[in-house]
DNA sequence: CGCCTGTATCGACAGTTGTCGAAACAAGAA
DNA sequence: TTCTTGTTTCGACAACTGTCGATACAGGCG
């Protein structure tokens, strides 16, 4: 299959484009549902803070063991949380040996952002 | 005061410079619990829609009169979610006669946007 | 095989959240 | 003033969340 990688480019241009900014319409009472739900991913700073690291990580994943250490809750909690990111659709995970790597879907961050894009802010207005 | 425009100008400015994406490096603690709490104000559906009808709204605002009608919660429930959104610094309200009118705050919407942004989309890594 | 290390799941518990009805407050109208 | 309408606050309650220790699972190594 050649069209792997512009598989990955469909699906981060269509999640940009699917949702303009939410400053333009209303939002869909499914619509925002399914966005809560990512947002509440991200509403923890632990989380937050796993998701960065995993991000900023050299090549682009870390394994668990990287991601306990920083943190001063125990490792149950971090796995935990990992696990919100991943049922909301944020990281991917894949067990390599005897360890578990966690990556970003920049596809779902792009999302939000655009999402998230205030033009006031660039037109100047108000 | 003829800098008035000038410090609404910084203000979003500064809100874009200060948070570059989250992809880049680790988020500070601090920084992290900070934007947890704005995230949380994000994390719930009636909060979203009430945002994106604050912001599509004609002229930027809308008095809650406006807000109560496209929800099956009661109107309680709405002015707690409104609070919510003001202090977690998402928007702002005033007063004005019987009315009281809600607009966005687009510095913050932009400040987040700006975090999320996601250089591997553009990149094509992974 | 048994042991050790890395990770996930379980069960429990305190704290938080979304929701409601009732009541209070704000401001204009009669 | 009293009445009416728009909005917030209060008190209560069920549901959810973050955290822990204990335990279970997965896989490599002796």
């Amino acid at each position: 299959m050649s069209n792997l990688e512009l598989k990955v480019l469909d699906q981060d241009e269509a999640a940009v484009a699917c949702c303009s900014p939410m400053v333009r319409e209303p939002l869909g009472e499914e619509a925002a549902v399914d966005l809560a739900k990512m947002f509440k991913a991200l509403s923890d700073p632990v989380r937050l803070r796993l998701l960065s690291l995993i991000a900023s990580h050299e090549g682009g994943e870390a394994c668990v063991c990287d991601l306990t250490g920083p943190f001063d809750v125990s490792q149950p909690t971090i796995s935990h949380h990992l696990k919100v990111l991943r049922e909301a659709g944020l990281v991917g995970s894949e067990r390599r040996g005897t360890w578990v790597y966690y990556w970003v879907l920049p596809a779902a961050l792009a999302k939000l952002s655009a999402l998230l894009q205030a033009p006031a802010a660039a037109g100047g207005s108000r």
